[in-house]
DNA sequence: ATAATAAAAGATATATTTGTCTTTTATTTA
DNA sequence: TAAATAAAAGACAAATATATCTTTTATTAT
């Protein structure tokens, strides 16, 4: 297993296909996202259907329908998608899984765990999801496996 | 879910548990093992045989007999445990799980991923399972829940 | 109004992880 | 040699993650 959950993975980067397209004012079909990202159609579906009731991406149904993000939502931190699908069990907590780790009683890895943890927080909570676009709009970044 | 899986965990914990046992030449039984860093006997007791496949421990039978390990062990890198366990999923590989993501061609994610995992390779990397005993010994470090 | 479209919701299926229980094998001690 | 001990091995059970399928609801266009 990597660092997120499959399910995290997936709505990640849905979140970023989705926020490329909006930036053309276009709304996306979860058929297309599947197919742009290369993800399961109806297993996506249901992360959509979590994401929008979150508020993280929004849609509309019918013709002409589809996924979109509005400009506040392009400035949310990739942190809140994260935390929406994994919860925090990547930013706080033990990399042991010892409950009461922490700096006053800490377990054999504590330190070291802390600044790794802090760094990837950081990472998650400075990038907005609107961040990546310049980069995916020149075809630098992709996307697809 | 944290950055390893809880049968990781475990696995570290008890490795841990063992060392610091066997730097006082004793061998150590499965139940005392589970009690001492808070698992499921049973559970862990099929983890503890991966880790005698493997070579990561090593195990007696019968009376007076248990788990311990031996100076050569005592000096692997804490890494050998999460690969015997985990795999390599936390060292290499995409964060959004894409498989052609590499440095040509990058994903959004993949600078700040590098570093990250860099950094959690070094660790695991440089740190000896022996290393931690002295802290263990001077009861600075825990491994019970 | 009706038909077509697309997401939402609900039910179900499969795979993997986590956890338990029973039997077998190796070793020691009496 | 027999009894006791402790890990190894195998079978099974529960929980969670991943994935699919069907029905319902909202919206648009005819």
């Amino acid at each position: 297993m990597g660092v997120f959950s499959k399910t995290c993975e997936y709505a990640m980067r849905a979140v970023f296909f989705i926020a490329h397209r909006t930036t053309a004012g276009e709304r996306v079909g979860i058929r297309e996202i599947a197919a742009g990202i290369d993800s399961p159609e109806a297993f996506l579906a249901k992360i959509m259907q979590d994401l929008t009731r979150r508020g993280i991406v929004n849609s509309i149904k019918g013709p002409n329908g589809g996924f979109y993000m509005d400009a506040a939502s392009l400035k949310k931190p990739l942190s809140e998608v994260v935390l929406a699908v994994d919860g925090d069990g990547i930013f706080v907590g033990c990399g042991m899984g010892l409950e009461y780790c922490s700096a006053v009683n800490p377990c054999p890895l504590h330190n070291e765990f802390m600044e790794i943890r802090t760094r990837i927080q950081k990472m998650m909570q400075e990038n907005t999801i609107g961040d990546f676009n310049e980069e995916l709009n020149l075809g630098i970044l992709s996307l697809k496996k």
